[in-house]
DNA sequence: CTCGGTTTGTTCTCGCGTTCACAAACTCCT
DNA sequence: AGGAGTTTGTGAACGCGAGAACAAACCGAG
């Protein structure tokens, strides 16, 4: 096992490794642009913000790029982590959704530069549909079906409120999209075959909530030890 | 073990289950505006779209609330799991940044009602100084410590372009800020005892990419089977 | 009061992901 | 050429999380 032929080794990479790559292709644009020709492992891992080993691993489920005693070669290792994800070709993308986080989302300079163009962004309210944001009018939803196939769009982006989400992600998938990145604080029903993520921005902060109340509890519990049963039970 | 005094279940709860307490906690919401009264797990697994079995062992975690060959009742549980990941309290939050990006975090709706409330918006740019964004009115960064001192913020957000990331970031330690969430695209370098949640878009966009190549990929190879060594290369 | 039906809480098992540790391999210096 | 020093790639150990399965507990009917 352990060919070191592309196709071979881009078989199953693991999810978790798939999720840190993008991150690894980040930090290295970042040591090309400061003229770094070679990094090491540990370097590398420094400034993607993990463990030397696991990047090393990471990095073997998809060859053998990389040079005992010298590390890695910048621009080799960039463009082959590159075409892993499949960022060396363009991806059309279509947003849905065009209030405050769709304007943003249209706005954003890391998807044009990261090999993601916003071909179309679509909204149900026709008060709409006169903007021109970030380059790009706003057209009715209805269009969806006429983009996707005009553009060979895969990739769709939800960012309308949560009550329409799964409207359009219905619509979405009938119009032929597999993959859809949902801002919506929803779950999504979708059939088999299509791949969804979500970025919900208050679970993130209800996250951090937690972890902040334990540290103040933590405290407290220093001036204040023990004692237990106080707010529960209503029933 | 496993007591079900609420201080002593608050216990190391493991960080899988914290990260999707938020979501039975929207779930739980949508089925009490829905005038459901009770719901079993499988009820409401379904509608926080996960497996039910792994609903009854997140929530055996913070306790034995929920009645056998009855189910949970909604509000109660909802209550329960608020106050377990720390909404039940108002949380003040700074967001740093006030682009596109910025413009729209301030904007939604969906950290008020939550139980995050936006004290201040802050950015380095004196032009932005006069707008005023979700009625608050945006300051000079260097007003972050005060800020942070009077309102008590624990919370950070930042969604600065990715170059000023990293000062903003430290200027939130020095001012006693804890917890942060960042959307810009860096790593963040903070001391222990500080929490960084990060954000970022095309992370996520290139994860779909992936699989979506894949999909592509294996649909390619339905129709030619076979043979490694094409795509890869300039040694 | 007892019994059947239902649903929770928990135990067990399995697989994945992370980390450690080391052999293999490369460079450079003598 | 040979050896010392470095760094990768990987095998093995470990811990965590997910799912299946089941016993305990509760409700309602008779």
């Amino acid at each position: 096992m352990t060919e070191r032929t592309p196709s071979e080794a881009s078989r199953d990479i693991p999810e978790a490794t798939v999720a840190r790559l993008p991150v690894y292709l980040r930090a290295l644009t970042g040591l090309s642009e400061a003229g770094t020709a070679t990094c090491s492992s540990e370097h590398l891992a420094t400034a993607a913000g993990v463990n030397s080993a696991m990047l090393r691993k990471d990095l073997s489920h998809l060859g053998s790029y990389g040079t005992r005693g010298v590390g890695y070669d910048v621009e080799y290792l960039r463009y082959q982590i590159a075409r892993e994800i499949g960022v060396t070709q363009d991806w059309p993308v279509v947003i849905v959704g065009i209030g405050n986080l769709g304007h943003a989302l249209a706005n954003f300079s890391g998807f044009r530069s990261r090999g993601f163009r916003v071909v179309a962004l679509l909204d149900a309210d026709p008060r709409r549909h006169q903007e021109v944001v970030a380059g790009v009018d706003v057209r009715p939803f209805s269009d969806l079906e006429a983009i996707v196939h005009e553009h060979g769009v895969a990739i769709g982006v939800i960012s309308t409120p949560a009550p329409a989400a799964q409207d359009v992600a219905d619509h979405m998938v009938a119009a032929g999209i597999r993959s859809i990145l949902n801002f919506a604080p929803t779950v999504l029903a979708v059939p088999p075959g299509v791949d969804v993520r979500k970025v919900d921005l208050s679970i993130e902060l209800q996250i951090l909530a937690y972890h902040e109340q334990r540290k103040a509890l933590g405290a407290a519990a220093v001036e204040r030890p023990v004692d237990g049963a106080l707010e529960g039970r209503p029933a």
